[in-house]
DNA sequence: CGAAATGCCCTAACAGTGTTAGGTTGCAAC
DNA sequence: GTTGCAACCTAACACTGTTAGGGCATTTCG
């Protein structure tokens, strides 16, 4: 499936949002600095400002890539198992710890959605609103559940110890019990 | 109740760090630089580290400063309500909303927890495994939850007409009735 | 009393950041 | 054969965290 985020980008637009994508998750955010960027290139800093606006419009590109690839995954998933949200929630924290820069650079502030690609939040949302049977408080509060274990990870705020897996399973079920 | 965190500091230091707060709160972090924090203060940003080891180890006094105030927070929560659980999300959210810039420096990285105040960080944990019986699964989840609902609000995730107290008792109700 | 130490501040500098103004090159089209 | 455009460039500006090295006043000690 090609990407329609990358697709309303030039060429060489494209070429530095996929460089600026590699940067980020091999060496870290610090790493995705302009001038990086443009090493990473071959070319200098001020040449990139020719393709994309400026740092704000990269990564609005990054985060409308990622937000393609949830809805993806999302979709995907919910298509493989007759348990959708466990299914799902599962989705979500593979995609977190697999590219996890990627996943704190779409959620550590707050969305310039006037910057991303449209439609791309709604599509990674929909498969849970789906999961739920149209049921937007259930869907946010598994949501708000998911991202707050998933960010809590990352950030390495549980105790080195603890079983995550377990603490997944319990939640789900107690999402799932209740009407 | 005075601040152990604090006290830990020089008397110069404490007055650096409390600017330090007024200004992350009232303009944001990016106003937290060392030159605009010296500048509040009236010196020159070199000047500041004669008391703070670096910025780390301000954002690291900051951060242990809101531990230390919601463990406060957080046990007269639970001292003030038969329903301790309810008492402490709804003491969680306050907090975050009181000083968002604070919460998101608390939350939004790994904790240099050699830095921190030592304690603080599990005194503010207390009151929640104490709420569960001493259930750490439950525990977890109930702050995976919280944290999420708390941060995906501050960053505006949630569609602007979302019912969020509605999304929060749903969500709470969840994690009581499962065992 | 004089000397030493301490606390607190300073200037100047370095390497890094995002960003802009203005200039150069090479290629394609009319 | 000139025009236009895409892609790059250098140089600069204002900002960031941080360090080296110096000055000055107050306090402590011999």
């Amino acid at each position: 499936m090609t990407s329609s985020a990358l697709s309303r980008l030039t060429p060489r637009a494209r070429e530095i949002v996929q460089t600026a994508r590699l940067l980020l998750e091999r060496e870290g955010p610090d790493a995705l600095s302009m001038r990086r960027l443009a090493a990473q290139l071959g070319i200098r800093a001020s040449s990139i400002y020719e393709h994309l606006r400026d740092k704000q419009a990269l990564e609005a590109a990054l985060i409308s890539v990622g937000f393609e690839e949830q809805a993806e995954l999302f979709a995907q998933a919910v298509h493989r198992s007759d348990v959708p949200i466990a299914a799902l929630t599962t989705a979500y924290r593979d995609f977190a710890r697999r590219q996890p820069n990627l996943y704190r650079l779409m959620t550590e502030r707050p969305l310039r959605r006037d910057l991303l690609a449209p439609g791309v939040e709604d599509a990674a949302a929909m498969p849970l609103l789906d999961a739920t049977g149209g049921d937007r408080e259930r869907a946010r509060a598994i949501w708000a559940f998911a991202h707050g274990m998933v960010i809590l990870e990352l950030n390495q705020r549980f105790p080195p110890d603890a079983h995550l897996d377990t603490t997944w399973r319990k939640g789900i079920d107690a999402f799932q019990g209740t009407p």
